[in-house]
RNA sequence: GCCCGGGUGGCGGAAUUGGUAGACGCGCACGACUCAAAAUCGUGUGAGGCAACUUGUGAGGGUUCGAUUCCCUCCCCGGGCACCA
């Protein structure tokens, strides 16, 4: 009546797993095609349902496009380094390798209790010392070139972690893994230059297939930006103030300077600063907030003026004040900027609160000076205004007619040479107060100021990024040792390539230190070594490697994963990359994705990989959530288990199910009663090959090729869950007249992708004895796909009145006539003039009447 | 504030070179089978209306013979970035 998945799942997962059924083949002489999936983190939890339906997707795709011939490597692998692991181990007094093979070992259970069509004999562990020997000398080929330096720099601490991160793993202000509270710590760190890499990370994206949102993340966080550096010389001083603008147009507005309480400058003035113990005050006061703290007190703009020191503006050649203020960066552009109040907001609200103390209020208050006027009022948006008070409110009047009104009378009195402290104005327009520039639009103002700068030697074109280096550190025992010793002599010395992998030491206390240390630095017979340089004592490096080094190159080394001699095999390298599919979460956007790429760029830079960006098409899915609509977690307690779910439904519903749930790259939530029903078309199915039809069926035939026209392009489109609703709704149509053998073998094929325990068990049935999988995919015949009558809509004035059946290829003649005759359509028209008739072929007809 | 998504029945969602809104599934109601229930099968199901018909895709405008789809203004939800000069 029914079939218990039981019976025949494990069965098939085992002869598929026994037969290497879906081995990818170096050699052949098919098309590749590189699916890949982001490796799990292999955690205590198990697999998840969001993997779930990753793997799924991407694994319909990889079985479609086997059985269309292609050469297809889906491979799988873990990515076993990092915290939790370490936590867990810590906990429970096991060591990670223990934890790590334990969970390992439930994954690939987990995986292949879904019937994945992974190839298992490539998998990967970047715990494996084999693997990391890799990782290792690809961190070498970075020391090399100059691109891995140490440093010592404020980082983020993660105060639980007891680790250093890098900026990508701060998500507002906390950490990204487990929330805590981030501290700034001046450190000694390795870092990789990725920043060197900016543009090339940034021009890359025009080159590939990624999914908007992923590219606009990309950019957004590599963040470019276009400008002039313009130094301003200092009165009494042969130093100068380098600052970066994207606003060189504004030039003449720049009344005040500011540096960044971390900036240089501040030391070598001292001399000349005679309000240094204040400035000294500020200096530690800033420097003992932490970024979260700066940035939430963002509302209220504090700083300091420097006595006895004053900066020229280069252009007007003004005398104009100096301010140490930290809403300035000292990690952004130079840490210096020329303000200009009138004309951008930050620098307008610190204006008018230094304005509001009575020492500089009436001493020296900082100039509002107006160099562009809107070139058209009623454009501007509001947001581009900020005013000192809100202008009085007039009867009858908008908001925003009230502004314009106000500008337009701000800006009469600017041009007659008034200043005007009440507002400041941030976007484009015609320059004013600016000299021979005056009347230039901001665009070639821009340009013409550049070109000028550059004459009198004082400023340059100049471009910024928002990316900065990656700290490459971590202060943990689970990660790969960072294979250079520092020897008194040679100073930092790498490894030789024959001594890697550096292992690992075994250690009796893996727990993360009070000082900040790595526990490596514990062993000291393991930290205690010889220079490979002069034979000399040394100490070897007891930082490890973030856990992203390993996830940075893992789609190489599954081209040649058991290789000793080098990561991969470069002719092996050129027939399989780029990976032509990648799927994963976007939470790794601005990590994993952007990371990988930098080191792939960098590998073929320096020629070991073929291509210049590892992706071709990069997409992502939806997340899961839980029923109630909610993140699944623990703590609110609604996680569903996939092992739950494959043993109550089976892998094939759970499959079809996160198929249909929704569009794959939205989210959706979890529903029980959703779960049943795909377990119900299923049973549809089975019963449908209990007892085939005898005869032919010519209409069942025409419905069969338009399933397998829609399910192949829905494939294709990666719209999973309307490939599954045509697929229900040919079986709903077959249920009621009937499925010959001949038709039903096809639609096995086309649903195996899918559900492919249950279509091997059937086909088998059907009296088959290779695997359904070793099947070609259908191809459709248009002429049957396509409907030899339709239903013509027919519409009075746009309004639907009435249908019709009638020939596809109809003519408007010919159908304007049929039309008429419909007793609708009469009384619709009835003494009332046509003026115009409408005919989409195939599609309606609409009268204009009067 | 800036940059991406998204807003359609009771619910998940379908349909965009502009052309029958609500496919498919869930839920619900009724019917068949059954002593009964479950399962299964069948019918119905946006709202209002006996019906003719009216109305309906976040709100309001616009273009069009015709708008979920295109344009303008705005609201809400989700994600990312943010004192980035």
């Amino acid at each position: 009546m029914t079939f218990d998945h039981s019976e025949f799942e494990a069965k098939w997962q085992k002869k598929w797993d026994d037969a290497k059924l879906f081995a990818a083949a170096d050699d052949s002489g098919k098309e590749k095609f590189y699916v890949l999936v982001e490796f799990p983190y292999p955690s205590g939890d198990g697999l998840h349902v969001g993997h779930c339906r990753s793997y799924t997707a991407l694994d319909i795709v990889a079985r479609q496009a086997r059985m269309s011939g292609k050469n297809v490597l889906f491979p799988i692998g873990f990515d076993a380094f990092g915290l939790p692991t370490e936590n867990f181990a810590i906990k429970n007094k096991i060591h990670p390798r223990t934890a790590t093979d334990k969970n390992i070992a439930n994954f690939t259970r987990q995986l292949k209790s879904l019937g994945f069509s992974f190839d298992w004999e490539r998998v990967v562990d970047t715990t494996d010392p084999k693997y990391y020997k890799w990782t290792q000398w690809i961190f070498l080929k970075f020391l090399e070139a100059g691109l891995a330096y140490q440093a010592k720099i404020p980082i983020n601490w993660c105060v639980d972690c007891k680790i250093g991160l890098a900026n990508e793993e701060v998500v507002d202000g906390k950490c990204e893994r487990c929330g805590g509270k981030i501290e700034r710590r001046v450190k000694q760190q390795w870092m990789l230059a990725i920043t060197k890499y900016a543009q090339q990370l940034l021009d890359g994206l025009e080159t590939v297939d990624f999914l908007p949102r992923i590219k606009a993340q990309q950019q957004n966080w590599i963040g470019r930006s276009e400008g002039a550096e313009v130094d301003f010389a200092i009165t009494n001083s042969s130093e100068k103030i380098k600052i970066f603008t994207t606003r060189p147009d504004t030039l003449f507005g720049a009344t005040y300077c500011v540096l960044s309480p971390e900036h240089a400058l501040l030391e070598k003035l001292k001399p000349q600063i005679q309000n240094w113990d204040e400035v000294a005050k500020y200096i530690s006061a800033a420097a003992a907030k932490s970024d979260l703290e700066r940035t939430e007190l963002a509302k209220e703009k504090t700083g300091v003026k420097l006595a006895g020191v004053t900066a020229i503006n280069p252009v007007s050649g003004e005398e104009i004040p100096i301010f140490v203020a930290d809403y300035v960066l000292a990690s952004y552009g130079t840490g210096a900027i020329m303000a200009v109040p009138a004309h951008d907001q930050r620098d307008f609200d610190f204006a008018n609160a230094m304005n509001s103390r009575p020492e500089i209020k009436y001493e020296n208050p900082i100039k509002i000076i107006h160099v562009v006027e809107p070139e058209n009022y009623e454009k501007i948006s509001e947001n581009q205004v900020s005013v000192f008070a809100a202008p009085a409110k007039d009867e009858g009047m908008s908001p925003k007619d009230g502004l314009i009104r106000m500008l337009k009378f701000q800006y009469s009195e600017i041009k007659k040479g008034i200043e005007s402290h009440a507002f400041c104005f941030a976007g484009d327009g015609i320059a004013i107060n600016s000299g021979q520039f005056d009347g230039l639009p901001t665009a070639e103002f821009k340009k013409k100021i550049i070109t000028f700068l550059e004459e009198k030697g004082v400023g340059k074109m100049a471009i910024n990024f928002k990316l900065r280096d990656w700290v490459f550190s971590r202060q943990r025992y689970w990660g790969e040792p960072i294979p250079v010793v520092h020897c008194e002599k040679c100073g930092i010395v790498p490894l030789p390539e024959k001594d890697l992998p550096l292992e690992l030491p075994p250690v009796e206390k893996y727990e993360p230190t009070e000082t900040g240390e790595s526990p490596l630095a514990a062993i000291t017979d393991w930290v205690q070594t010889i220079c490979p340089k002069c034979g000399g004592a040394a100490r070897r490096e007891t930082d490890t490697m973030p856990n992203w080094a390993g996830s940075s190159w893992y789609f190489l080394r599954y081209i040649d994963p058991r290789n000793n001699q080098a990561f991969a095999d470069p002719a092996k390298l050129k027939y399989w990359l780029p990976v032509d599919l990648y799927n994963g979460g976007m939470e790794h956007t601005v990590l994993h994705l952007l990371y990988s790429r930098f080191w792939h760029k960098f590998l073929f830079d320096q020629k070991f990989v073929p291509t210049p960006e590892p992706y071709a098409r990069r997409i992502s899915h939806g997340m899961i959530l839980g029923p109630d609509g909610e993140k699944m977690s623990k703590s609110r307690g609604n996680v569903i288990n996939p092992d739950e779910i494959v043993k109550k439904f089976g892998a094939d519903t759970l499959r079809l199910y996160e198929m249909f749930i929704g569009p794959f790259d939205q989210a959706a939530s979890w529903s029980e009663g959703g779960v049943a029903g795909v377990r119900k078309f299923l049973e549809k199915v089975w019963r449908l090959f209990e007892k085939l039809a005898a005869s032919p069926n010519p209409e069942l035939e025409k419905s069969l090729h338009k399933t397998i026209k829609k399910v192949s392009q829905d494939i294709a489109g990666r719209h999973f869950n309307t490939a599954v609703s045509s697929l229900m709704i040919f079986v709903n149509e077959a249920t009621q007249v009937g499925l010959p053998q001949n038709l039903g073998e096809d639609l096995l094929r086309i649903l195996a992708p899918f559900a492919p325990h249950l279509t091997e068990e059937i086909w088998v049935k059907l009296g088959h004895t290779t695997s359904i999988h070793l099947e070609k995919w259908p191809s459709f015949d248009s002429a049957l796909a396509k409907d030899e009558t339709i239903t013509l809509a027919i519409s009075v004035n746009g309004k639907l009145r009435d249908t019709i059946s009638v020939a596809a290829e109809i003519g408007k003649d010919e159908a304007l006539t049929l039309a008429k005759q419909s007793e609708k359509i009469q009384k619709w028209l009835d003494g009332k003039e046509i003026r115009k008739e409408i005919f989409v072929p195939g599609k309606m007809i609409n009268f204009v009447i009067g």
